[in-house]
DNA sequence: TATTGTTATACTCTATAACTATA
DNA sequence: TATAGTTATAGAGTATAACAATA
């Protein structure tokens, strides 16, 4: 044993412990961990990850911009785009268009099918939704809206990107 | 080119998209995603990451688990809780105690030095909570805290379990 | 020389399965 | 033979950095 301070005589108090892990910010992480986790589970029947339908999204919302733009609009390294983006182009959902002004970069759009599958997509999406706020009324449902939405603000958290990419980090 | 479908003509909405990205279900994941990284940021001062602080907590309100209990309890590999407790025990912080009626398994127990980081843990979960409630008066906080724990409670969460482990998955 | 995209590599985290010891 | 713990191995996911093409 090295500095085994050892002293049985301090009651560790459980309390306090429920009180910690009983705190919003616990909660919040609890929670947006099992949404999320639910939420990857059911797009697996569309054959999308979670970083793939924020793809999507981010395509379809801003349809044109270059992979060096979405990279840096996500926080998260180009060449992680461009895989993503393979994946996606193989099949059929995203096209790359050559700029012909700048033959260097990709504009970024959907395809007819990838627009196809954004709509099965936010169908699940809205599905997810109904059955992760289970157990709350309407008008609760919109009084959390607006507490988390202004948690959000106060947090500085951008719209439209989902955790699976971390949010412009550092 | 595949079978592209490119149909300019269909427009994709941004409102709908807006109106999904907006859901409960999407800022709770983006929220908790935030607080989960802001908090591994902030127990790096500690040395610990969440799944160790994590396990720390879990020792500390049930003393005496063995570590098939808190893996099963975890939904966890017991591969890994053995790591786990390997680094902890280390450092000194947890120990495992020789059970004499059957010396298969162990009790684990937080040293006293362990006790001491798990205050010091304490202090830095509350400012956590503190920052991460930024922007809320005390009463949309309780506000807050009673909707989160109706629905933690509907999706059936177990209470002090970190989502940095997966909560019995499947 | 700077920028976009790409490829190669390595690292971290985690799960699965084989193995040891006690029962 | 069954169970607790451990070790070995492999896989997914991700970041870093070198590279090629275009400007």
């Amino acid at each position: 044993m090295i500095s085994g301070v050892n002293d049985e005589a301090v009651t560790s108090p459980p309390q306090q412990l429920a009180r910690e892990s009983d705190s919003n910010a616990f909660l919040l992480a609890q929670l947006g961990a099992h949404a999320a986790q639910r939420f990857a589970e059911r797009i697996v029947k569309l054959d999308l990850t979670p970083p793939q339908a924020g793809l999507l999204r981010i395509v379809a919302a801003q349809p044109g911009q270059s992979q060096q733009m979405i990279a840096g609009q996500l926080g998260t390294p180009a060449s992680r785009v461009v895989a993503l983006v393979d994946g996606l182009q193989e099949r059929g959902l995203v096209e790359r268009r050559r700029n012909p002004e700048d033959r260097r970069n990709y504009a970024l759009h959907l395809t007819g099918k990838g627009r196809q599958l954004l709509r099965r997509l936010g169908r699940l999406a809205r599905q997810h939704d109904e059955a992760i706020c289970a157990g709350l009324t309407e008008g609760e449902r919109e009084q959390l809206h607006g507490l988390l939405a202004r948690l959000a603000a106060a947090q500085g958290l951008p719209a439209r990107v989902h955790p699976g990419y971390r949010a412009i980090a550092d």
